[in-house]
DNA sequence: CGTATTTGCCCTTGTTGGTCAGCATCGGGG
DNA sequence: CCCCGATGCTGACCAACAAGGGCAAATACG
């Protein structure tokens, strides 16, 4: 499940991605901009800085940029460092495995074999598009808007 | 995310596949044969009744059986009656679409428009999967390891 | 140097998932 | 017909997510 940790952690960064490079924005435009809760925005973002995503600046004129080029940034990462493990349940992790403690045999659970399925579909997918990829996807689809009024 | 209570229901369901047809286990059977809380278990199969996925008898040798053969119920059907969409976010769902309140335009979203891709795959795979598949895979591993011992 | 501004951190409050305990209810068999 | 054995239902309790308020810390600018 993607939580609202989560969601909001990627409209943050494909807010930051329409940004001029090494443009700073502050977490109170950023929250007015994608209709955040402004508290909220503020731990979302500091765990992202934590996980080397974006980096901060205190003071005035301060604000948050991307740490790197928007299509080296991965969802799949910004995800992981918001709500955990992309896989929907702990045993069919691979970056953070954690057995469950009611299954007998790990390797035969039925329910962790076709889990680790939908965690390899989903994790292709997430790491494989970046916070560009994310915006240019979305402006594709207002300017078919736009041809088609 | 897949929750305990979609876990443990795939589990029971994978383990009323293994009974010979139309027999019936009761909740204490799967709950100590599954280790899963029993208290917890009787609510979920409580879920499954009501969704038809399994049919109840009370009194003496009740217990719990499929209501269809186990490869006509898909893995996709349980995992909505106990955990909701398989999409991971409301707005990203087919089944139960629920638009975001802090989206502006929904259809240009670019949380959304990653996550139903996200859901379509997920989707697709637990959709055409069925409980008796889930089994048939799980014993294809213990007899993989029968061989190799 | 000091002050306004903005991030960074802690503590509190409501909502949801997970679990347990007890009581109500139904149904077959002696 | 009634009683044992099973399902079914309600309420209580604890942990984690969601969100907000207040205060400390840092920094650019006058």
């Amino acid at each position: 499940m993607l939580t609202n940790k989560g969601k909001y952690g990627l409209k943050a960064l494909v807010h930051l991605a329409g940004l001029p490079p090494d443009a700073t924005a502050q977490s109170m435009e950023i929250a007015t901009a994608e209709a955040i809760p402004k508290k909220f925005l503020d731990a979302i973002l500091g765990d992202l800085r934590n996980a080397g995503l974006v980096v901060a600046r205190k003071g005035k004129n301060g604000g948050y940029r991307l740490s790197r080029p928007p299509s080296e940034i991965m969802a799949g990462a910004a995800i992981r460092a918001l709500d955990g493990p992309l896989a929907p349940i702990g045993c069919a992790s691979r970056t953070r495995y954690r057995p469950c403690d009611d299954c007998g045999d790990v390797e035969s659970c039925s329910v962790r074999l076709l889990m680790t399925e939908v965690r390899d579909l989903s994790a292709k997918l997430l790491d494989g598009t970046s916070i560009a990829e994310m915006r240019g996807r979305a402006a594709a689809v207002i300017e078919h808007y736009t041809y088609h009024i």
